[in-house]
DNA sequence: AATTTGTTTAACAATCCTGTTAATGACAGA
DNA sequence: TCTGTCATTAACAGGATTGTTAAACAAATT
């Protein structure tokens, strides 16, 4: 079956090249045909498989989407239940930032291609929300139950994700800067960042 | 000198368009034919003003970066000498995040438009660099004037730094999703924001 | 009034980019 | 071997978008 084999392969190639000329250069900034040359297929096969740019774009938006949302909820299922509840909430943090460090245009392709078009946004919450909804509730009865037996300072669940998500985000977003700012690599940026994430977060939770 | 004055109106209202659709879309999906209309002027007058799209684009993004990094120093400038180290933090942080939240697609379009290109960053880095050197270095004095006089935990200035404009810049950003994630208003959003901004700060600052 | 200077308009040119189509090739099943 | 289907190519069509130009116009200067 080299024929399926091949087709995948070319299938993949341009799903491939499209995911890095979107991210990089979003919707209205990534060309056809440079997706098309970083395939290595001419520009008339990628309207052959995927029809249209936007076709090719909403394939690309949802195998990242899942990707995010598969990387938190693994993230979360892998945890010790022994862990206090501060521990588990760094686990996640860390285990998210790994994700989004290896793609870092993730974030702001995300703030500035998808969430400020209604529709795009309503397909991101539709494939989140399960995922979401279930994570919501698991850490809202740890948050319950840790109250109980830990001591942790008075916190809404909305504020603590907003707290992890916004570090995380700016952490892969502003390590495109380390080095053209501070003297020093992206993955010392990126460590210090790391530890300095926990600091802030542990610090918040004690009371 | 009514001539002058309509040109700067005609100039100012051109600008003045262009910011909003350059924020708002990105520099390649901005259009050109957009942002005339929007200013109320045939588009050969963008031309004959600016000439081309990429030179005023860097018209915009020259004064967009004079506006932030004056909203910064300015606010650093205001703050009382008597204020604690951490209260004088808090103040900027605040202030700064007031202007940012005046032009909310600002964060994503810098993250988007600016950092990665590296002419774009060279031009920033420059504009920015004897602002950012002298309150660097008003901030390490009172760092260290603090840290003999207050109980300061040891952090180093470039992570505070990092920590209030990741926070403020995520704040911004996030805002947009905040009617469409949770059922309240972005000004509400934003208040819990900046509350929860200030605890982190402040109990990172404490021993 | 004539000239000059700078502004504005409308039409057009040129290019870039997406998407199509018709022709060709490869290959499996009848 | 013939036929039909799918993959692939090259060339092109159509449209959007940027940028130009020549002519009209307005205002100021001589």
């Amino acid at each position: 079956m080299t024929e399926k084999e091949d087709k995948m392969n070319v299938e993949k190639a341009i799903l491939d090249a499209a995911t890095e000329e979107f991210l990089s250069k979003g919707f209205s900034g990534a060309r056809t045909v440079a997706i098309a040359e970083k395939a290595g297929v001419t520009h008339a096969m990628l309207h052959y498989y995927f029809r249209t740019k936007e076709k090719l774009f909403e394939c690309i938006i949802d195998t990242v989407i899942k990707e995010l949302i598969d990387s938190v909820t693994e993230a979360y299922k892998r945890q010790d239940a022994s862990l206090s509840f501060e521990d588990r909430v760094v686990a996640v943090m860390n285990a998210h930032l790994d994700f989004i460090i290896a793609k870092p245009q993730l974030p702001s392709f995300l703030f500035m291609e998808i969430f400020p078009s209604t529709e795009n946004f309503k397909l991101i919450k539709e494939k989140a929300s399960s995922a979401l909804g279930s994570l919501n509730t698991q850490l809202k009865e740890a948050l319950e139950s840790a109250n109980n037996n830990e001591e942790i300072d008075n916190i809404s669940l909305p504020m603590l994700i907003s707290d992890v998500v916004t570090l995380n985000a700016a952490t892969a977003i502003s390590s495109q800067l380390a080095t053209k700012l501070l003297n020093i690599t992206k993955e010392e940026y990126v460590a210090m960042r790391k530890q300095e994430n926990e600091i802030l977060i542990r610090k918040r939770l004690k009371k």
